[in-house]
DNA sequence: AGCGTAGGTTCCATTTGTGAACGGAGAATT
DNA sequence: AATTCTCCGTTCACAAATGGAACCTACGCT
């Protein structure tokens, strides 16, 4: 499904070489999900079904990403268990990086999308 | 197409609810494309066609992400010429709160995405 | 043997994005 | 006055990404 190299390049993914470090940047974190799997690895979260009951997120759409992310050296992929072969996911350094800006969207949401909570009837 | 409101919500379109701020504002921005319409207002950029040949987007999808940050108040739309009636849009405080989280992403695409020169001969 | 769990993969329907053409309204050119 | 140009979109057919559910493998438990 993703990850199909013989398609031609749509502008979408002619961004990773950008003149521009932010369009580089969404090159990597700009699709729909892997910026909120990059916030739960911060939170502690690992593990693929830590990521997809945390997130909603469907399987395939959560296994393409995370691939991605280690492909592309923001996520390290460990095994956590030898018997049953489990692998965890966690940060790299160049993960890790994404720090400031994952703290830019958390305090422009707290401040611009307030939670609405029911009205006290 | 897109704006159909009578359609069920898929758990990306709940996020502008979620406890999370981060993903609260990635409910805003999140999608492709917005966050570089916002990057090029930062640069000055206020019309349709600067936007679309900047951006290589499709116009209809630009037309779209438009739409959705003016109603959801990170841009104004404000009329620039009478006579032909043209608007431009204009960021709002709201989104240039986006500041941040855009340099965030600007630091990360020039530490961890270089551009690649092609190779000296 | 049968069930449960973790980490995926496969299938199909729906939604979203792409690419190109079309439209309208006024401006500029011939 | 007719044609062309510019700006800002909309519409259409097709391709790609996503959603939702079922399935698979390998191991552990009872």
């Amino acid at each position: 499904m993703e990850r199909n190299n013989s398609s031609k390049a749509s502008r979408w993914d002619e961004l990773a070489t950008d003149w521009c470090p932010v369009a580089r940047a969404l090159s990597v974190i700009g699709d729909r999900w892997t910026m909120l799997i990059i916030r739960d690895c911060f939170l502690g979260k690992s593990r693929f079904e830590e990521f997809q009951t945390s997130l909603g997120v469907t399987r395939h759409v959560l296994s393409d990403r995370l691939k991605r992310l280690v492909e592309r050296g923001v996520l390290e992929r460990n095994a956590y268990s030898q018997r049953p072969l489990r692998y965890e996911y966690r940060l790299s350094d160049k993960g890790r990086d994404f720090a400031p800006a994952l703290v830019g969207l958390k305090d422009w949401g707290k401040k611009h999308m307030p939670v609405r909570k029911p009205a006290a009837v």
